[in-house]
DNA sequence: CACGCTTACTCGTATAGACGAGTGGGCGAG
DNA sequence: CTCGCCCACTCGTCTATACGAGTAAGCGTG
């Protein structure tokens, strides 16, 4: 179809000691940085590319897999290889978990979503007690068996965000909380009304390259982190109460906090 | 050298339509997850494993390029291809900027790595003024020129962040934050000196794969995301006085945050 | 013993070719 | 006009081969 408009690309520089699909994978990079192919654009061709450059089918596809590593673009079966839109991003807010939020009776992220005009849905529950693992045990204080309430976020049919909580038993079992639907404000507006005082929570966070089963439940492009966040809820007597650990697409997500300088 | 000692993997299933480098790239993977090879160790070369499966090479380079997007091995030129070791993390907790832990003399990051055991460095230091770019100047306020103050913090001979701070020049032109060494306590205590109480500070965190440039000053492998941080600090009168934009490899830390429930 | 060369092994780069499979447009039959 | 098939184009998978270049150990020479 489209021999390559002459212009867009730029030649190879054979007296480089950088590798032919580098310097291609620079180009092409370059290229996008510059906006001459825009977010979703196709790219040219495999064979555009090979006619272009005058190499081989695996040099070219070699460069793309580089572009791909680096979260640019991504290749569909028959179609072509584009430039990976960026989707938009939900921020969450440090106090997002504030006692005001909680008092409609949808959960946060429902609320949030239908503001930002977005689609949202929420899939894969699962409620059911099970053995704590090590780390889940330690965090909330030594419990061996615990109520684990998983789920899946998805804002416009695009899956964002898997979580799952961890309660302690003697808390949970037999209340709300062990309901799949546990009633308006959350878990957490249930906590407290149980006379679980929420004082603070405590998140950690580290960012990876997801394991091949998140990739599928977030349906997660080449080249996506995954931000991993694991959040503690203590009440005022300073027991830990829940543990959230939850995954999310680091593209779809800006976390922000709030921190005193006291 | 070894061929292979029968037993560590298994046989590759031709009824599958998961492609051949998949199931390979799987049976690594799973070796690796059940410590059959460990950290840093070595896993069999490139011939052993075509020899194993009979397969051509470039499918079982295909496997392994799986796993270094996956962040799980990397291939050293001539030596072969290895288990990624797990660096030490370093962990940063919502006080790290408490006024307390600004009295000493040292940094906090010498401070802390000292504790820790390891050897810190900071280098590439820069501190000019410049044209701020558009984000920067929307969170200081609609300033156009800036004080920039760049550095690169390494653990142990091993980079792993690179951070530019960003303060309006008429805060700091003239005083000890334009200097190289800013004194002790850092350029917060300094702000503080001159009359610019902190109130708080805001950090939003995204995590991306990093650009080539950050891969060569972060000595990223691949695989490796990077972990993006802007904080931004406000004074008692609701003044952004100091923006600092952070790049941090992301296994080499994990952040902590603090939050009220109320 | 010390140094340098050779050699075997490793991954890196590149070519050429083959077939498979998903996509989408166009063309022809009804 | 509509539907279905075909075909061109696209990326996916795989083979076979070749040479380059970094590493490390061993061997031989001085």
């Amino acid at each position: 179809m489209s021999p390559l408009s002459s212009g867009l690309l730029g030649d190879l520089d054979p007296t480089s000691d950088r590798a032919v699909f580098r310097q291609i994978a620079d180009q092409l990079r370059e290229a996008i940085d510059r906006g001459r192919f825009r977010e979703g654009e196709k790219l040219p061709s495999e064979a555009d590319l090979v006619d272009h450059f005058g190499v081989s089918r695996m040099t070219v596809r070699n460069a793309f897999s580089i572009l791909q590593g680096e979260g640019l673009v991504h290749a569909e079966h028959g179609r072509g290889v584009f430039v990976r839109p960026r989707p938009p991003v939900r921020r969450l807010a440090s106090d997002r978990f504030a006692r005001r939020h909680r008092e409609q009776g949808k959960s946060a992220f429902i609320v949030e979503a239908d503001a930002a005009g977005s689609h949202p849905q929420v899939d894969s529950l699962e409620v059911k007690e099970e053995k704590a693992s090590q780390d889940i045990s330690t965090r909330l204080g030594s419990v061996r068996r615990v109520l684990a309430r998983r789920r899946r976020y998805l804002l416009d049919g695009k899956p964002v965000e898997f979580a799952t909580s961890y309660l302690p038993l003697d808390i949970a079992r037999g209340t709300p909380i062990a309901e799949p639907n546990p009633g308006p404000g959350g878990i957490y507006a249930r906590l407290e009304e149980l006379g679980h005082h929420l004082d603070h929570f405590e998140e950690e966070i580290r960012a990876r390259m997801p394991s091949p089963a998140e990739v599928k439940t977030l349906r997660l492009a080449a080249g996506v982190p995954v931000i991993h966040l694991i959040r503690t809820a203590f009440d005022t007597e300073g027991r830990a109460v829940e543990v959230c650990d939850t995954v999310m697409a680091a593209d779809a997500y800006v976390l922000s906090y709030q921190l005193p300088a006291t």
